[in-house]
DNA sequence: GAGTGGTCTAGACCACCCC
DNA sequence: GGGTGGTCTAGACCACTCT
């Protein structure tokens, strides 16, 4: 009396979806394109308009299309910065009056935004990793053709920095790593831990990301050659802005 | 005559998942836990179905929380595998008849599926990268605690490795960076370029995701001493089972 | 069997964009 | 002004889980 298991059609919402999403991948709809609106494929299936809704959303919550109010549903399009891991961070670029970021930009005009420096009681992971209470606090965006695409938080040990200009809003020439090298501590190591994850609302609407959009966590620790921690920076980046690159010999 | 531009209220679907995520973030509610279903938020807001559905959305979406079905909504965990990138790849490591995947796992068993190996015409980019038209390709997936967490694929030159166990299910001891050792051309570089984005479907069901959870992507590209490119990795890893980790001096 | 999430219909009003 | 996506209601049937 047992049915036979037959494998079920996928609903109706995913088969358009899935339409839709082959045809962007054939290449028939392109960067910029506008899909078929909720109306259109009312009309094309014969269904209910939440059910539209539904199948946009699936291509939507997979970074493939974007929504524009008022306007359609269109193709979302993938144009990274290339972000060099250890090769950015070398002695030639932070020892010579370069900020580190100079590198990422890659010759494209990049600004920063919503400076915020402050003294503050250090959370519980960061005192873990900074060993250190009290620490200062760097906080800043950063756009590329006037687009947010990464947001950065540097926390450094009070007592080490205090007095320095990286307790200052203009840390001046060469940046915080030059800083820290006048202090005696120059950066020797780093390690970077890496992940991703969808955003938080606050990092949506600081990076205005549409739905879909991961982002990558990277958190970096900078160590002195004797082995102290001087720098914990944690950067929440756009991840359809970002490739990040590593080079390592074996 | 003009309206003073009020800051509108979000919509109701959206303070509700607010609330929620901060009784998450809060402690309130815990891995694991269950969270107020689709009725019980009928209930306590007078709202419609598809309402008390959209709320629990925004969070699925965020990767907080999921869905299963005829249960409930629970709260999500995040307890990763570290992956180490410089380091792993060291000499003593592959040198020495261990397989890399074993500095992963830290101690976990960890089991390999779904292995495929086959002799393909390459894509584009995988032909520009390698500079070969023909490449042995090996598909497998990796499981930790029966949990699948990586999907990956790598591609060799075939007029490089022709003959040898790279062709082979089994690659014996040591696994393919061995086998390229004895093929003269062990891997001296590795580049890694990382990126993340939302699974396509096939990766969502190879990986199991729940909705909400990107995916990141590793495309890691072997050279020899030559500089000749020997490998082309790509690496498909559940972001929720995963971080990264790279080790490197100023 | 009762409760849960998954899918779907058929309406409605709104804000926004483009013509 | 007409079309678009954004939000919301009030129903319905289903498959699945738990007990």
């Amino acid at each position: 009396m047992s049915e036979s298991p037959v494998p079920h059609e996928p609903p109706i919402y995913r088969r358009i979806a899935d339409g839709l999403r082959a045809r962007i991948h054939a290449g028939e709809l392109r960067d910029g394109d506008r899909l078929p609106g909720e109306n259109a494929l009312m009309a094309e299936y014969a269904i209910a308009r939440a059910t539209a809704r539904q199948a946009l959303a699936v291509l939507i919550n997979e970074g493939l299309a974007v929504p524009k109010r008022g306007s359609g549903v269109y193709v979302r399009q993938f144009k990274p910065i290339r972000r060099h891991g250890a090769r950015r961070l070398s002695r030639e670029q932070w020892g010579q009056g370069r900020a580190i970021w100079d590198a990422d930009a890659r010759g494209r005009p990049f600004t920063v935004d919503r400076v915020e420096v402050a003294l503050e009681r250090a959370a519980e992971d960061v005192a873990r990793v900074l060993d250190s209470d009290q620490v200062w606090v760097r906080r800043r965006r950063y756009l590329v053709d006037a687009r947010p695409v990464q947001l950065a938080t540097s926390y450094f040990p009070a007592h080490l920095v205090e007095g320095s200009a990286i307790t200052l809003t203009d840390t001046g020439p060469g940046g915080v790593y030059a800083r820290l090298a006048e202090l005696g501590v120059p950066p020797a190591h780093f390690t970077e831990e890496v992940r991703a994850r969808m955003p938080n609302p606050r990092e949506s609407n600081l990076l205005d990301l549409p739905g879909g959009t991961p982002v990558i966590v990277i958190a970096r620790t900078a160590y002195a050659s004797d082995g102290r921690p001087v720098e914990l920076n944690e950067m929440i980046l756009d991840s359809a802005a970002y490739v990040l690159q590593y080079d390592f010999d074996a």
